[in-house]
RNA sequence: AGGCGCGUAGCUCAGUGGGAGAGCGCUACCCUGACACGGUAGAGGUCGGCGGUUCGAAACCGCCCGCGCCUACCA
């Protein structure tokens, strides 16, 4: 026998040296490099990048977590897998940082230019983006890493200047000036769904407009009142709308107002788009401040007056405002119009507030001259997409979110004003206003229409997510035709959050139909969500707030993994509670240790002797049939996106099959109390049960399965545990499960009478068993020797139903046998009654239940006839049950008396 | 305002038409030759409420209550 790791390992399973240990190994060994040649079938997937500015959260644990199970699983399946990791530049979000630590120096970035800043930026990112990389890794990840993409990389630069010319050509993007959410702090405009709505207390001000002219040609009404939360647009009015069917204000149309503070005259409209209900049923347009405002503006030719600069301070048009802060000049208008006798009243009122979602200060809806992507002819195919199945989400219901976005939506904003990101590739002519697209990677120099060489790069940026639309298949090469992309495009799944289904997944199904011909992937996992743990999800109040990383070092890296995908039940939101992570910690302990037992007792012919079919014992044939069980359940959960099941069931075979009784079972065999062949038998199937858990295992623990399988003496197909093949189906013997899961009731009767009757654990009783059936008794003959060595028995019998053994104390196994331990004087008669009788208590609840429901003529006519039988099986069972418990009382009243 | 989801043991959560489950915590006893990050045996729930469908509902349907999230241009 050769040397045996078994002295070296630890009693106690300690994670970091493994970790580190394995973490090398893999990388050398190349786990994760796909090969675009191989003949396997592909299985891809594409990591949603992370931004470089990030660290790792619960989020993006679960999400890796996810992921690699799938990417260890399906190579272990058979399959040709790449698992392509990446980073996201994070325009604004990028920015922002390096903006503030510029700042720290006193440093602006206007002082150093573009270039300059930039520069900058580049710096920041080469030192800072492998942060979260780093700590992927160290969560096990098992990505292909010599294809790490970054969405600025030259590659994915070249896909997004295709992608741009190529919509500009087809007039699918377009520039022009249109009103857009505007950002006064990061400078630049936001697409729609990057404004996050806030509920905020506000008030409603209802301001008087006095209108223009005689009071006779106003038919006696002089002025109107306008409610609005806004007063300080006042100044950018260019109009007053009514509801061209309120009879109040129907003659008013075509007149006009004379606008308070500023003296212009300004028209009033009839527009469907005002409500009579509403407030005063008259509504003031501000075209350059206001969505709505906008659209009523263009419907009626109104002039639109921008009012505020870049910071959200009101402009020269402002007049005598000029220079103030849009609140102050709030504060300072409706004082102004109080003491000109103009604002009639102010409510409080509940108002939603739109925010930066990078920086939460309140957006201004403003005019401006942007670029955009016309959605709705892309929008098309994509929702025909899922429609016929071509992209399902798991869970589906998350289908219907994605419907309803994709059927309201409006043009996307792509253009920033930041300098961090894809420059647009467009030139302005300076000469004659064209705009001069590339041919190619090279940069145009003279103007396509004038042919002057006045051209000049348009100073935006795209929006990250324009990029990141793109990354399935600009991260494969595109558009180049390249090996990776033939193999794995499209990919297999994408795991990912639902929060961004809107920014994320929706456009690289638009940009994936559009560009390659093909949905980008066939299946989106929606995972269980999890809240951020940057806080204003989850309840930072309650402090349960947890970090992976303190997680990982505190309890393994393996007993995180298990924890959150244990935690991954479909659509339900994620609250990581830590005992939870000390609790699986505690199951890696189980299995390390179980591991050493193993290996104690095997040697070089063990994988062998257990792959033998001859000779099996009860047990060996008990727990093969469980494995089985537990196998197809591993398989059917983890195709099916169920990581919680998988997680179930492992942890329920390792520990309350394999450990609390397999393991226990075996022992006398291993210590060779029946005879060498017996203990080499069960050595084996102890050894192949075990390789084959851990192989199970794998995919969601990968550090300590790899570890104990490299200690184990089996015959390893290649240099490490994830080369292995997952087990193929096995076959499973059903009978002698169902008997000796009876056997294992009987030994829980005897433990039980033992426990209530204070037995001392290391005192041998003598037991009885009273069944008529005699098949039932030769089975509990069979597991006699399990009975006495798990329940402590010196003397076990088995005999059909008779006299009572003298001095016994006994209770009834359900639909089993009656089982009698024998006491000899040491019964504690009151307690033992007591005990019975909350027994038969409970078995009368039991018995009600079922004549209950057998006494209903319809249960007995109309439910299948198997239901019925079972049933009236219990009764009898339970009867039965009642009738012995109670002589057993009994009997012990009358050693007593 | 619509949409989605949740409400099951003290806590965190599975279960989804025919005998209420797990982990942690709790109680009692045990350092039994893999493991005290352990073992054995227990206690603990009218499955949010009310109606309906059904022979039968924790599960399916409706309404209500409570909580959370997403979407929305009523100023």
């Amino acid at each position: 026998m050769t040397d045996r790791p078994v002295d070296t390992l630890n009693k106690v399973y300690e994670p970091a040296e493994v970790e580190r240990k394995w973490r090398a190994l893999w990388e050398e060994q190349g786990l994760g490099t796909a090969d675009a040649k191989s003949e396997k079938p592909p299985f891809t997937m594409v990591i949603p990048p992370p931004n470089i500015t990030g660290a790792l959260h619960v989020g993006h644990a679960l999400n890796t977590t996810i992921q690699d199970i799938l990417a260890r699983y399906k190579r272990m399946k058979g399959f040709s897998v790449l698992w392509l990791p990446g980073i996201d530049h994070a325009g604004i979000a990028t920015q922002n940082v390096v903006e503030r630590e510029l700042a720290k120096d006193g440093i602006d970035r206007h002082k150093l230019g573009r270039e300059g800043f930039l520069d900058s930026v580049w710096k920041w990112k080469e030192r800072y983006a492998d942060t979260i990389l780093n700590q992927q890794k160290r969560m096990g990840a098992s990505c292909d890493w010599t294809r790490l993409r970054f969405t600025m990389d030259s590659g994915l630069s070249k896909a997004v200047r295709e992608v741009f010319t190529t919509l500009y050509a087809e007039g699918l993007i377009y520039r022009g000036n249109y009103i857009v959410n505007w950002c006064p702090r990061c400078h630049t405009a936001l697409s729609d769904i990057e404004v996050q709505f806030e509920e905020t207390d506000g008030k409603l001000y209802y301001m008087v407009y006095p209108i223009a002219g005689s009071d006779t040609s106003a038919g006696g009404i002089e002025s109107l009142t306008v409610a609005t939360t806004r007063p300080e647009t006042l100044l950018g009015d260019t109009g007053v709308a009514v509801n061209p069917d309120d009879e109040r204000y129907k003659g008013l149309i075509g007149k006009k107002i004379k606008l308070p503070l500023t003296g212009r005259e300004i028209p009033i409209v009839g527009d469907e788009h005002v409500s009579a209900e509403f407030g005063t049923g008259v509504v003031k347009i501000t075209p350059a401040h206001d969505f709505n405002d906008f659209d009523v503006a263009g419907r009626h030719s109104l002039e639109s007056i921008n009012i505020f600069d870049v910071n959200a301070v009101l402009n020269e048009n402002a007049g005598k405002y000029e220079g103030l802060d849009r609140y102050v000049a709030r504060k300072k208008i409706t004082e102004d119009l109080d003491s000109l006798g103009l604002l009639e009243k102010v409510e409080q009122y509940k108002t939603m507030i739109g925010e930066c979602y990078r920086c939460a200060t309140v957006v201004e809806p403003r005019l401006s001259k942007q670029w955009f992507v016309k959605v709705a002819p892309l929008a098309a195919p994509a929702i025909e997409a899922v429609e016929d199945g071509s992209v399902s989400f798991v869970p589906k219901s998350w289908e219907k979110t994605y419907f309803e976005w994709m059927r309201n939506i409006r043009d996307w904003c792509i253009s920033r004003q930041i300098w961090w990101g894809h420059r647009i590739p467009a030139w302005h002519c300076g000469e004659c206003e064209h705009i001069t697209l590339p041919d190619g990677a090279v940069d145009p120099v003279l103007c396509d229409k004038c042919g002057s060489d006045k051209i000049a790069q348009d100073s935006d940026v795209l929006d990250t997510w324009f990029s990141s639309a793109l990354w399935p298949f600009s991260t494969l090469g595109w558009p180049d035709k390249t090996d990776d992309l033939a193999k794995y495009y499209p990919t297999s799944v994408l795991s990912t959050s639902f929060d961004i289904i809107f920014f994320w997944v929706a456009r690289m199904i638009m940009m994936g139909l559009k560009f390659k011909g093909q949905v980008p992937f066939k299946e989106v996992y929606i995972h269980a969500l999890v809240r951020d743990a940057e806080g204003q999800k989850m309840s930072k109040s309650k402090g349960n707030v947890i970090d992976p990383l303190v997680m990982m070092d505190e309890y393994g890296t393996d007993a995180v993994r298990f924890t959150l995908a244990a935690f991954a039940a479909q659509g339900r939101d994620v609250k990581l509670a830590e005992e939870r992570i000390a609790g699986y910690r505690n199951f890696c302990n189980k299995l390390w240790n179980l591991a050493r037992f193993a290996l104690m007792n095997i040697d070089d012919g063990s994988e062998e002797a257990g792959t033998e079919a001859d000779g099996r014992s009860l047990a060996d044939k008990w727990i093969l049939t469980k494995l089985a069980k537990c196998r197809n359940d591993v398989e059917a959960h983890i195709d099916l996106y169920q990581f919680d099941g998988a997680a179930r069931a492992l942890y329920s075979f390792v520990w309350h099959e394999l450990c609390d009784w397999y393991v226990e079972l075996i022992k006398p065999d291993l210590w060779g109390d029946k005879g060498e062949e017996r203990k080499r038998k069960s050595a084996g199937v102890l050894l192949v049960v075990l390789r084959d858990t851990l192989k199970l295992l794998h995919p969601i623990m990968p550090f300590i399965t790899e570890e104990i399988y490299a200690n184990l003496p089996v015959k390893k197909s290649g240099l490490a545990l994830h080369e292995e093949q997952f087990p193929a189906e096995m076959g499973v013997w059903p009978e002698e499960e169902a008997e000796l899961d009876g056997i294992m009731k009987v030994i829980g009767a005897i433990r039980n009478l033992r426990t209530e009757n204070n037995v001392k654990p290391g005192a041998s009783v003598e037991s009885t068993c009273q069944i008529d059936d005699s098949g039932a008794r030769d089975i509990l003959g069979k597991g006699a020797e399990y009975i006495k060595k798990l329940a402590r028995v010196s003397a076990f019998t088995v005999v059909p139903t008779g006299e009572c053994p003298s001095d016994s104390v006994s209770t009834v196994v359900s639909g089993g046998p009656e089982v009698f331990v024998s006491l000899k004087g040491l019964i504690d008669i009151g307690a033992e009654v007591l005990r019975i009788e909350g027994e038969v208590e409970k078995a009368n609840i039991e018995r009600a239940a079922i004549e209950g429901k057998l006494s209903n003529k319809s249960f007995v006519e109309k439910a299948p006839a198997e239901v019925v039988a079972k049933v009236r099986a219990r009764l009898e069972a339970v009867n039965s049950k009642i009738e012995k418990l109670e002589s057993g009382r009994n009997r012990i009243k009358g050693i007593d008396g």
